[in-house]
DNA sequence: TGTACATCAGTGAACGCGCGTTCACTGATGTAC
DNA sequence: TGTACATCAGTGAACGCGCGTTCACTGATGTAC
């Protein structure tokens, strides 16, 4: 699956590059084998070379994205020895990638209801699995401790991200009313509100 | 534009339900005018008297799901006289949409990025505007009297909707680590600890 | 009440277009002796 | 160091399919006199 050789590489990095930049200037209906390999300068051949299909290629640039964001907010989560900490953490990085990478951020999310990444879900959750999973190992210990208040931990998870995406995606959207410093700012202490005890 | 005799608006409401129960099978790569129509047991010509394009019938068919859930938040939301009330109101009345009507809860969230209502944005927009800003017309006042802490009013939205649209969201992807009659019971009350002053 | 007529609603064969995909081929790279 | 060969990478014309759309037509409905 993965090139063998270096100008291989090359021109799988290129490829996912071009879709990426395709994606966000032409969107969903402009986004096109032939779109891609053309602004791409890559031949057809070579992409199904590399990717087999172009939904292949699609749930591989979907897969590099979402390893992107979910590595950042990882990374950053690491760097934090506090409950209330680690969620700033998680809603600063989180809004500081869709600032500073808004394609990538932008196709994570349209990607959600596409139909192109049907065919690939199960390598999808595959990679995704390990992220998500170390999010919510890290969270464990300070739920056990009683440092965040009882509550089944997919709404502990929609709480944190379910404001942080929401503001993410109206700024995608070219909303002028939200400036994603200001939400770094203000949210996390409000988030941190509804998941502390009482 | 809209139908002038009774069995056009028949019509109009077979094509419209039959979108819907094609989207909902066979999700977005299955939703075609040739599946909808034949589903229907309508003509293809029947759809394109009535509706124009194929885009022209998504983009009624999501005006109409987004009126309808709308709808049911903003009369849930006249029902209540304090602000802690409206937010629960908010949250019980959208996670009870998504619930009975999850073909047009899904609808909703999957149409965000599809690309087909690109042409009709603005009348989408103008459907949707009335009941947006009666959200944010029935907010105002107690914000500027101090029972909510000082915010700035898109971020109080992905505070009160962010939490509640990721967990229907997650609902609808037939995750099973969430029910929504209890995220209907927990939610309300961490996300007003989110909003009001300490 | 009956008839003529305009408009609305519905039909379905046919069309063109662009999509994703294939394949026989050439050229480049790396390796073995 | 040179040469032979296997494998990897890249090419682009060609294909079939199904998509959205059109259009000339028939039938149903409502209205005017």
């Amino acid at each position: 699956m993965s090139p063998k050789q270096q100008r291989g590489e090359a021109t799988v990095e290129r490829l996912l590059t071009t879709a990426l930049k395709v994606y966000a200037d032409s969107g969903q209906e402009g986004f096109t084998v032939n779109a891609v390999t053309a602004a791409g300068g890559v031949s057809l051949g070579s992409l199904y070379h590399h990717f087999g299909s172009f939904d292949g290629l699609a749930a591989a640039l979907y897969i590099r994205c979402t390893e992107r964001l979910c590595g950042e907010v990882v990374a950053a989560l690491g760097r934090t020895r506090t409950a209330r900490t680690g969620v700033r953490a998680v809603v600063t990085s989180y809004l500081r990638f869709t600032e500073e990478h808004p394609d990538a951020a932008l196709f994570i999310h349209a990607s959600a209801y596409s139909g192109r990444l049907v065919a690939h879900a199960e390598r999808i959750r595959a990679a995704e699995e390990p992220l998500l999973s170390a999010i919510g190992a890290w969270l464990r210990p300070f739920a056990e401790a009683g440092e965040i208040a009882p509550t089944p931990e997919p709404l502990i998870k929609a709480l944190v991200i379910g404001p942080t995406a929401e503001t993410a995606r109206r700024w995608l959207s070219g909303a002028h009313d939200v400036d994603l410093a200001q939400a770094g700012r203000i949210l996390p202490d409000r988030i941190w509100r509804s998941l502390r005890p009482e």
